[in-house]
DNA sequence: GCGGCTTGCTTAATCGTTTAACCTTAGGCG
DNA sequence: CGCCTAAGGTTAAACGATTAAGCAAGCCGC
């Protein structure tokens, strides 16, 4: 079958104790003896039985990736570079998905510490919290959440919107919130209403109520700002429908720079992420913890404008019906 | 540290053999001695030790995904769903990306089976084929595809999207299609072709050249079908732009079901799959062959219509300009 | 010339589980 | 009563890698 370890040290007539040493490169070992038993591992194909490695090891060199559930538009690229950071540092992802429910949150972890996990990395749902398990443990949230390890600036993200809005003239700015149960979700908006400088900033929370958007343009908001691409969407067509021009008529940006942010006419504006960074920090974080070291301080990853079509100066004395 | 099955069988002074058997139910063990081993093993919380089970038997209970680039949005749903069913089934899943190119794709196949991953599931990128390894492996994409062991029915749900088009009394129909490279794409604009009973169905695709579509409208067009929601967003907003009305000047729509269609205005009318019907038998399949079997023959599960608001019975004698 | 150090390799134990083969006891039966 | 069988265990050998400990040979210095 698969080549294994003792079959290049048949193959060398030597003991596979010194093949193994030869290849970690930890013993004492030959420089000529380490180059033929690299040779020969490349000959036949070699690659290690990560089963039984990790058996002796007690490291099985797999994280495992619990995730919220589907609904989070932007899992896919959080997924992939964290996928990708793992690869680079020779681990695999195993992945468990917590539905709906805090509590199969729990489970999810539970079956990847099960299926020997060195380490768990957890994107939770809004308003969970996940309990410590006896292996490390690293959350992507918010700074305030317990094990956080590494956040995007949601804040700092918002205020760019805002302070954006603000430099293009508009007065008043209204913040369109998602739910208000989320920490990610309350914490943007802070950041908007941090930039407000003088402007007038109303919030709405759209799990509470539904503001009649186009009512509040007529009165007078001259730009909107929400706390997701996919509400800046719907903001977006429902503008439409109620005749009602972006940006001529009222300046829009979103947040999280959804790939359907660029399909729209006109072009979304919106804040960005770097998930590639937040995923490598993260996974950096994660496997320093697993290597014994402390779990590391708070990262926080700034976030950057992308400004497209639908935020636009305000047009001179347009402001006032 | 963690229970093992030797504290098992020392606390209950029996042999760890007996203690496998009585867990796995497989040799000859009195009753009353499975039920003593089972409730020891509940006591201590006893989990079996995964690599110690894998290097002995072979078998890791892992399954590797390879998943396409991010850019395929109903990504979400079919991880969601694959590994959901993977989970009932007893087995992780471990994830890799295989960003672009086709080279990456059977490097990623290739890390997953180094991983010890007892089968692979490829959603492959569109126009690569996969080389097939020496472990069982299974691909959705389509029954033309190589290796395919599932798919969902894209003629058949573009026949879908057609017909209904056709019911409400639509004549000249704009069938819209992403790109020509993808075969599933493809299908879908077959399928569209397949129900035009005699209207007029005009195909372009957006790879190779852009329509503009509010004039084709003008020049009386009825209905848009395309092979993708996020493309219908984009003919939405891009109407919506024009001032023309959707559904009262045009009918659309769309293809997979996305959230986003959900949250415009109106509510977009599309194809849905059932991801979690297709991941099910994918995983089902796989495992099956896993466990010695035939590779199944080739499942194709129905799509279905969603009908919301954007397509409506045709004005009678507005059909005209 | 001999103890001690270094070098380079080998021996063997170990990780936790499974499972073929064996052993012991007891019952059935002619 | 003794033989055969079955039931219910146990022993021990794997699976594939790592690694502490050991050992032989060579070299050094005094």
């Amino acid at each position: 079958m698969k080549p294994k370890l003792s079959d290049i040290a048949r193959n060398l007539s030597v003991s596979s104790a010194t093949v193994s040493l030869a290849l970690s490169g930890k013993g004492r070992v030959s420089r000529d003896m380490v180059e033929r038993v690299e040779a020969e591992a490349r000959r036949i194909g070699y690659a290690p039985n990560q089963m039984g490695k990790a058996l002796r090891t007690g490291r099985s060199t797999i994280i495992g990736l619990v995730l919220p559930d589907v609904g989070n538009p932007l899992f896919p690229r959080m997924a992939r570079s964290i996928v990708q950071a793992a690869e680079d540092q020779g681990y695999g992802v195993l992945i468990a998905d917590s539905h709906s429910g805090a509590q199969t949150q729990d489970r999810a972890v539970q079956r990847l510490v099960d299926f020997g996990s060195d380490g768990i990395l957890v994107i939770p749902r809004k308003g969970t919290r996940i309990g410590s398990s006896d292996i490390p443990t690293a959350v992507i949230d918010a700074p305030t959440s317990p094990l956080n390890i590494v956040s995007a600036d949601h804040h700092q993200g918002g205020a760019l919107a805002v302070r954006h809005l603000r430099e293009q003239g508009h007065q008043k700015i209204l913040c369109l919130g998602g739910s208000s149960a989320s920490l990610v979700q309350r914490t943007r908006v802070e950041g908007m209403q941090s930039a407000a400088d003088g402007a007038e900033v109303t919030v709405h929370w759209m799990n509470e109520s539904t503001p009649d958007i186009p009512a509040l343009v007529r009165q007078g908001v001259t730009a909107i700002a929400t706390t997701s691409d996919l509400m800046a969407v719907q903001v977006l067509t429902e503008l439409g429908a109620a005749g009602l021009r972006v940006p001529q008529d009222v300046s829009l940006v979103g947040f999280d720079d959804l790939d359907v942010g660029q399909m729209i006419r006109p072009k979304l504006s919106t804040v960005g992420t770097s998930e590639t960074e937040i995923g490598r920090r993260a996974i950096a974080g994660l496997i320093a913890m697993i290597n014994g070291g402390e779990r590391p301080k708070d990262d926080v990853v700034p976030m950057h404008l992308v400004q497209r079509e639908t935020a636009i100066e305000i047009k001179p004395g347009g402001d006032e019906q």
